[in-house]
DNA sequence: GTTGTAAAGTTGTAGGACAACAAACTGCCC
DNA sequence: GGGCAGTTTGTTGTCCTACAACTTTACAAC
């Protein structure tokens, strides 16, 4: 089978606009798994552009996993694998964006808490009080301690012996840490407020430290609850106006409680 | 400053080897984000191969967001942006690694199910509702069931309203779907099964529908719980042998409880 | 029909040439 | 000395040709 291409548009890297020619080929299932891609020749004349320009592409779309080269034989499109999760990381400074991401986090840890409380070892809990500890300091030392607090939660995470959990929050951690460096910053200026996130980790950790599934799983729900009422009241200058980049429902639908 | 490179191992894709080399610089730091990458030329020769080589495989670290080029400048290392998740597709065909992803799930589920009972709109029971009717008949009209299973699922995430549990469910989704049609190929073959799966679901929508958050919230945890029991059951021969792949404190520690 | 060999086709690599663009350098003027 | 225009040099982008390495097809011999 000859596949048509569409023609590329002018004034931008040549590589590029083929390789996103042919990888909408791909995308929209023109080109299905298993088929052949055109000869180098072959598309170097139908674009109009040298064999060079075509290589590069190909280069490209193997690097992306959508084709496989085999040489002497071909270029063909490879069936489609689990394509990964990402967020438009503009979303980073979106308040409304980070709420919901930390909505995500609540779930998240509250199972990561649960999980924790019921499989803990002893050398977890000593790690996890470790953690604990070096917040403490960091911010007596007059530090946001935001590291420690990432190192904290991943403390607890570990003890909860679920790889897929520990990665997934790793995953959230990339987008919310402005905000938490943001929030932290708050509680630095509101004695109140270092003091409520302190006594919310304690109840985390007492819970696991007991072993107490339930109760670590509402503590830790808790925080996640009371970081997005801080998060509502953190500085404003942070926030980028967004809005146009959220999904329609998001804005389109209102909260019928 | 002049970069050197490791020397290339024998017998693989010219371009693979160059660009893992650059791209293992990049990782290792020891080429760090605004530095300049030696000229084309200059890598070729260091590299000992063509310049046409040294295109491809820069052509692929731009496609991998690793490095861009200015023409008539350089390539210039590009600051690491959040790096997205993925999961080792092979872990989709490993019990103890889908179990754990089901943990996953069911933090998700949960909170999926409570955020929609808090906000559903009549709409969105409808759909959920539709949803659950197209599920009855597929079974009862002898199919698996399982594109309408995912379909409900997905009903009730869209009434939570919140795009980053829906598209992070979604990609959980793809590794769980072997194992759901394996789970649900013996629901087909055990009635009890099938009723009690039924029952379920139907316990999570009545709560969303009576916009109870709290019973939503434990009815679809309830739910997971019940599917990780269903898939320790399924059919052995569908699980590869694995162990070797997870973590090693997945293996190295055991449970206290 | 099967097998071995040749031919044609295709990707991989090499090398050279020039265009397009960016940065550095030079010489001039003030 | 300090800016400024023009020039030169350096670098990536694209094109071209040629050949090597490999695969598939075609074909002849048996």
């Amino acid at each position: 089978m000859v596949t048509r291409f569409k023609s590329i548009s002018p004034s931008a890297p040549l590589s590029d606009q083929v390789a996103q020619a042919i990888s909408r080929e791909i995308k929209t299932a023109r080109l299905t798994p298993g088929d052949k891609l055109p000869t180098e020749a072959a598309l170097a004349t139908q674009f109009g552009v040298s064999r060079t320009v075509i290589r590069e592409a190909v280069s490209r779309l193997k690097s992306l996993g959508l084709v496989e080269s085999r040489q002497g034989s071909g270029v063909f499109v490879k069936p489609a694998g689990f394509s990964p999760l990402h967020f438009d990381a503009r979303l980073a400074v979106s308040k409304q964006a980070v709420i919901q991401m930390v909505e995500v986090r609540r779930a998240l840890e509250a199972e990561v808490a649960a999980l924790a409380a019921a499989r803990r070892m002893d050398a977890d809990v000593k790690r996890i009080k470790r953690a604990v500890e070096s917040l403490t300091q960091a911010v007596k030392a007059g530090g946001d301690g935001v590291d420690e607090d990432v190192a904290l939660h991943r403390a607890i995470a570990d003890a909860a012996q679920n790889q897929f959990l520990i990665s997934t929050l790793d995953y959230l951690r990339q987008f919310l840490h402005g905000a938490t460096r943001v929030t932290r910053a708050n509680e630095a200026r509101r004695a109140d407020f270092a003091d409520q996130v302190q006594r919310e980790h304690q109840a985390i950790i007492e819970a696991i430290a007991l072993g107490d599934a339930a109760k670590a799983r509402k503590a830790a729900a808790r925080h996640m609850d009371n970081a997005i009422k801080r998060i509502e009241q953190a500085d404003p200058a942070f926030w980028q106006q967004e809005g146009v980049k959220l999904a329609s429902p998001l804005v389109s639908k209102t909260n019928p409680g």
